[in-house]
DNA sequence: CATGAATGAGCCTTCATTCAT
DNA sequence: TATGAATGAAGGCTCATTCAT
């Protein structure tokens, strides 16, 4: 019976604070961190500010849990997207695909001034950005996979080792959308993701 | 003589002026934006808070002003380098050694923290910052001439029209410079700018 | 048990509020508005500047605040003192008493620069008054009804309506208190308001 | 001509005190005296800071003699009006007439905005107000005139000396325009001060 | 006389964080 | 766990005044 209390204590307090959590997800949708304030998080949350301190530590790791989770989430959908093309595709147009889901998730779902959260607390440094920009990153492997395949395949031939080439296309990923973010509304992310991987694959396609 | 006076006082105005603008730079070197207070800049630069507001509008204003100064010298340095390179240079050698130039401005001279300044007021928007992206800029004017130049001399081959291509090669080097930002101090940028670039030429050069 | 911890913690932050108040309210009554800082305010009351703006949204809320409670406290006051006179007081002598009674309140318990503070927020604009100077104010109907009672019992015959008398006698308070306000020290309130109202009377007053 | 040019320069002198004097009016008449900065000042002269200080010794100063100019030349001008009755006019009807001559200058000339200025500076007590609020400010003098005549004439006969009357007649005017400042633009101040006397002179006129 | 750069205390407000309950 | 009152440093900015020129 003391368990049972205790574990409804629990799960009240995990509501608790998902709440917390979603609600700061809510406001980081609108407005960039710093302009989101506690206060303002629990207010949209519905509990008192002591009762933010007691589920994150600060508002700055409660930022970066949100960004880890965010990443994961994203990655699995691009996973899931890849692993959905039929057989017989070849891996530039695996990539190309890829990008085009990339372009779709980034405008469609995440949205530009997520994008811009994403970019700035990179630069700002002040939370761990890993789970976003470290090389083990799901997405580094999906790209490192999809060309290694290609090279063996003989459909990319190139003087560039396959770590080079995939932190190259990433690094791409990153500067179109960064490009994106900084241009919207006026830039078109999927032409021009299209438009810039097709020049990079044609500098990595084998001579016809 | 009277003009004398007026001038002396007038310099000192100016150093003034320059002392502050100097300490807000070199604040804004280590810390973003917001976090530099003018409280921070006035001590620096070892003047009363009232003589910043003598000076400049705004907090705003100076950080505008700060940084359309900037991008001008910047790409003024980069024009003179262009112009230096000797007669007989392909247009491939010439775009190499521009962005070799460009990695050294950005590495040796700017440093990573300003760079991250101007990345993130872009992302802002608090602060119109037109001098850094807009297509008007003379660095992609300093781009299009040359690769313009290359396809006149058949050197490049490709299906895009020379104004894609300038965009596409300007947002490659914001790509690179932006993973160098987030990446610092692990990122030898002059090194996967070249490698970078070379893919790039790959795609456009006439198959030999 | 836990209602009174909680009714213990409200008291408490009652206890400061209403600190904060009245510390607010003595300066108030020494310097104007604009001149009385929030620091003042937390200074005399003994708690932070952050306290304040738990407990009032700006500084102009308090203002407001205070004004608007004062009124309705004094009216009460006034009303409870007219109900206390005898049977068969004449309409006369019931507005002379209530003249005393306003000067007695105004000198005693108000206190010049508590006065000043309205006048001078009336004339500022910068807060609504209505309380004050609303027509529907209870001193108005007290006047109306004392003027019109008088006038029905045939001690008063004027060719003014009851509307424009109600009116002018409540300015010429206003009028009195104001000189009062001005003149303090120097102004005996009381003595001069009875003098003037037994002007006023004697013009409206049925000729023996 | 040493004497010529010195002379010159106090006629310059003269001029730029002036200018800042007619500019401190311009914008008093429509801000207040806290709004109304020193910078406001000298921008609205075309002059530089530190000559305002070199002609007056501080704001307040700036402020206390523009108030007394103020009434002196109101005052002359009521006074005026006063002399240009016709012979054979009675004490009421003159004291009427300078009423609607006051009230006429107040709304017409003066202003409302101006008056409140006035009211509010003899709030706050920043500012000596003697040439306002003294007794031996011309405006009693011609009131005590008017109704001393009136009392020699048998015109008005009453309990109260000569001094009071003249004190309660001008009190009344203040309240009077008192309240037109803090109802404008709904109070018509001409058909209320008419009314205001005619009471206060059925007071004290001699029963028919 | 005139200038205007420099001053610095002061203004109102925000906000992440703490802690007694 | 949850509360919310209390904190106080920090924020950008204003402004009357001084003083060297």
């Amino acid at each position: 019976m003391k368990k049972k209390i205790i574990s409804r204590r629990q799960e009240q307090a995990a509501e608790t604070k998902r709440k917390l959590y979603e609600s700061a997800g809510g406001l980081f949708e609108q407005y960039d961190f710093d302009s989101v304030s506690v206060d303002s998080i629990v207010e949209a949350a519905g509990v008192s500010k002591g009762t933010f301190y007691v589920h994150f530590e600060s508002k700055d790791a409660l930022i970066a849990s949100f960004l880890s989770d965010y990443v994961s989430s994203v990655d699995a959908d691009y996973k899931a997207h890849l692993d959905s093309l039929p057989a017989g595709t070849t891996a530039s147009e695996m990539l190309l695909s890829l990008i085009e889901k990339i372009s779709d998730v980034l405008t469609g779902t995440i949205g530009c001034s997520k994008m811009k959260i994403v970019y700035k607390v990179q630069l700002t440094g002040s939370v761990s950005m890993e789970a976003v920009k470290g090389y083990n990153r799901e997405l580094y492997k999906m790209f490192a996979h999809v060309l290694g395949w290609g090279m063996k395949q003989g459909e990319f031939n190139t003087e560039f080792s396959l770590d080079t080439l995939t932190k190259h296309f990433v690094m791409a990923i990153r500067g179109l959308s960064y490009e994106w973010c900084i241009r919207y509304p006026d830039f078109d992310l999927k032409e021009q993701a299209l438009t810039h991987f097709r020049i990079l694959l044609d500098g990595i396609r084998e001579a016809r």
